[in-house]
DNA sequence: CGGACAGTTGAGGCCTATCAATGGTGGTGG
DNA sequence: CCACCACCATTGATAGGCCTCAACTGTCCG
């Protein structure tokens, strides 16, 4: 899952206090409760953001991809756990020099409170799926959504980095709903699936009554991570 | 229910450019997609912050109460519409004005941030009710979560602002069964309920499954790319 | 080859939605 | 003052969708 090396310098001025982390699968980068001291830019990978319930019940809040920034959205403790989906390689930056660099450039600020705006929203977009879409649409969604945030073209071969049981605990569903669903849409005619592998045939019987989650304030990648990157692996 | 001193304090400055506003029951104060060019304090009453799909289904993201700040978190447009629960008293604040404070006074950029934050992570709790709790948890939550908010003394008396199918709504539920649900805990002792009007009686039974803190498994070891990152620098 | 693990499929039960009817309350007008 | 109506809340009966439990398949890796 590599991607084009794009050139944006939003956080250019924190990369002298910045290192570079790997993690394997599973692995915990946050746990909740943990003192807020950093946060994480995903350079290569996909991490969730989960919450437990104390009887073992699962919520996965959100999935981030290459680009994607996690860890700010603390005052004090991170309110939920991110963990590794997929074999990681993470930028780590100084929690509080984020903030102090809104303080004293105003663009970064600006960025700083789209980013948050957006991700509010995306969050209110994941609670009607939650609160008010049936399985079938939850599962459509999803693929919209990825699709959308690993690729932006339909008809072309998706690799999920996640599995059926982090999909499920993302929709608010259980595995078992989960694949017969995506079998639905297989047998339909709407995807094909094997595995993690998925290609949409019909984008337009994918589209449910809705919006789509919205992620445009991506960090773009300040260097070329890669060729380190493939070393970890 | 008055307006929380608080919030007053941090808007000062804009109240020169504020105007104070009452609405009916129902009415529409701002509607999902229009420009977002105002923002709302709830002096009195109540609101709810609602997404429709296209089919009539509805979920509310949130209730607003006296002191709640609403309409700031949009870009462009609104992406939620908000209603009159109960007959409103508002202060309207300019939106762009909000941000033109928050760039000249870090205290209140501070403040706004940590609203910010705070509104993430009831996103997130939410998220946790509508994806992994059964309808009589959610109730209970529900029910807690507004005797904090408009009281804050259990064993009181709270006097819901809004109606069964809001309730439902917010919680991803039908009426039918937040009324079975309400009945249930009566029956139970837990509360007293008559229309609007609930006593909470035994608060420990409205006590369900909260979130774990989770402690992290290793330190995660620094990945030495920070020479190839500085290499850019 | 076997064992672990992820994914798929099937059978059955439970919970919630749906449809329907009743009860209660507030407002209005006779 | 009361009859009437609209609206909301409650309760009941039934159906359906998703969950649970279980078995099976396929893949990866030792």
């Amino acid at each position: 899952m590599t991607r084009s090396p794009v050139t944006l310098k939003v956080l250019e001025s924190l990369e002298p206090q910045a290192i570079t982390l790997g993690a394997d699968r599973d692995e915990v980068i946050v746990a909740r409760g943990n003192r807020a001291m950093y946060c994480f830019l995903v350079v290569m990978g996909c991490v969730r953001a989960v919450k437990l319930m104390n009887d073992g019940r699962r919520q996965i809040c959100e999935f981030l991809l290459p680009g994607d920034l996690f860890g700010w959205d603390a005052l004090d403790e991170y309110d939920f756990t991110a963990e590794a989906v997929t074999p990681l390689t993470l930028r780590r930056y100084i929690h509080g020099d984020l903030y102090a660099l809104a303080d004293r450039d105003r663009t970064f600020a600006c960025w700083l409170r789209e980013l948050m705006v957006e991700k509010l929203q995306a969050g209110r977009e994941h609670t009607v799926l939650l609160g008010r879409q049936a399985a079938a649409e939850r599962v459509s969604s999803f693929l919209r959504e990825m699709a959308h945030r690993m690729n932006s073209d339909t008809r072309t071969l998706i690799e999920l980095p996640m599995g059926r049981a982090d999909i499920a605990d993302y929709l608010g569903l259980t595995i078992e709903t989960v694949c017969r669903r995506l079998t639905q849409l297989r047998r339909d005619g709407t995807i094909s699936i094997d595995r993690a592998n998925v290609v949409i045939r019909n984008p337009s019987a994918l589209g449910v009554a809705g919006c789509v989650i919205q992620h445009r304030s991506r960090v773009l990648l300040p260097f070329n991570f890669n060729a380190a990157a493939e070393g970890h692996g």
